[in-house]
DNA sequence: GTGATTGTTGACCATTCTGTCAACTAACGC
DNA sequence: GCGTTAGTTGACAGAATGGTCAACAATCAC
């Protein structure tokens, strides 16, 4: 077998708290193996690029996180509140953040998307797959709803778009105020969306 | 007097276009001189910073699409045609540049936002300021079309915050996606979200 | 112990980055 | 013409960039 290491994990941890806090350009390779802990040589051993990092990196932290999205849409909620919560989750962790480094840092997924979309062809198939998977666990939720008479019935696919739009849009605007209170309401919107009860298109 | 330049403008629509495409971090003042066909001397006399520059890039852009954006929610349209304008203007434009760089490139003050809101208050705060404005002429649309009786009573300030969050948040999916089909119909989702006739809340 | 495998190290390279500066030049008022 | 103001130029600096490499060290199977 020969040596072991987990450089590898503490790569990807740094460079994914790095470059969500900053940005993917703004962030060297010196910097992560810095904070890491790691040579740099390392680095190399273990990714071809800091390109190749990044791409694992959202990998990593989706599979990481990936047991916090099946509790928050677990079948055994009540589809509603399933969105509900997946909102305050999202606005919490925010809050988190911005108690930590004084700034809103936003979605990390979306912040590389938008960084990188046009330049790295790899970190924008990966930020969309991991998007896809995000509006699938809403797409399940609304779903639900319809067939439990919750909402009015509603194409899910479409709808889950939507609403995933609201929240990547609200996430955005709460880090350029650079406040978290954007996203208060950020379920009570969502609900007005999809047309939950003696809400609908009522701000 | 002196001598006169339309260097600082060259320099200006150099940058916007560049890091538009691409993003403030791989963009290099080399670049952006070359471009503009400066000399970074020349750059350096009119700007004092990179960051500057872009202050500067982002509010002279706005200047120069305001007369666009005071056509398209001019009072003498119907507040809901408005917006359906105004939706479908962004779509063509994202269609253009797909056309003219092969991708989705999004909104410029969106894309400076999340990559920079967390490192170059200036910038940041620039975006705040013209995404209120852009929000000012949605919030306008919408105030008139309750007082038309074309839609439900609602707040429109809090209502032109949700539009404008699904348009950043629509935007976004289709640079990810790299499709800007995705903006297809994003007046048809608008039109839902502040309730327009015969449309409450069926995707 | 031996050898193969896996991982570590730190010096090194070429390039690019933002930013500087002193010398130079064009246009104007007078 | 003369002085002043406004703008141009190209060479330069110092740091930081992503990436390389050959020598070294730890671990395992045998």
């Amino acid at each position: 077998m020969g040596r072991t290491s987990d450089a590898r994990e503490k790569l990807l941890a740094a460079a994914l708290n790095l470059i969500w806090s900053s940005s993917y350009g703004a962030v060297g390779v010196d910097q992560i193996c810095e904070v890491a802990g790691v040579k740099k040589g390392s680095f190399y051993y273990f990714f071809a690029s800091k390109s190749e990092l990044a791409v694992a990196a959202y990998e990593a932290y989706w599979q990481a996180k990936l047991p916090d999205m099946e509790a928050l849409f677990s079948p055994d909620i009540p589809p509603l509140q399933r969105l509900e919560s997946f909102c305050r989750f999202g606005y919490e962790a925010q809050r988190q953040k911005f108690e930590e480094f004084g700034f809103v840092v936003g979605c990390p997924y979306a912040n590389a998307g938008s960084e990188l979309a046009t330049l790295d062809p790899r970190i924008r198939v990966k930020t969309q797959e991991i998007m896809e998977r995000v509006m699938g666990f809403i797409e399940s939720a609304i779903h639900d709803a319809v067939q439990a008479g919750d909402i009015p019935p509603l194409n899910p696919k479409s709808a889950a778009r939507q609403v995933y739009s609201v929240i990547l849009g609200d996430l955005l605007r709460a880090k350029v105020e650079n406040n978290p209170e954007v996203l208060a309401d950020l379920g009570t919107t969502v609900s007005h969306l999809i047309g939950a009860p003696n809400t609908c298109a009522t701000a």
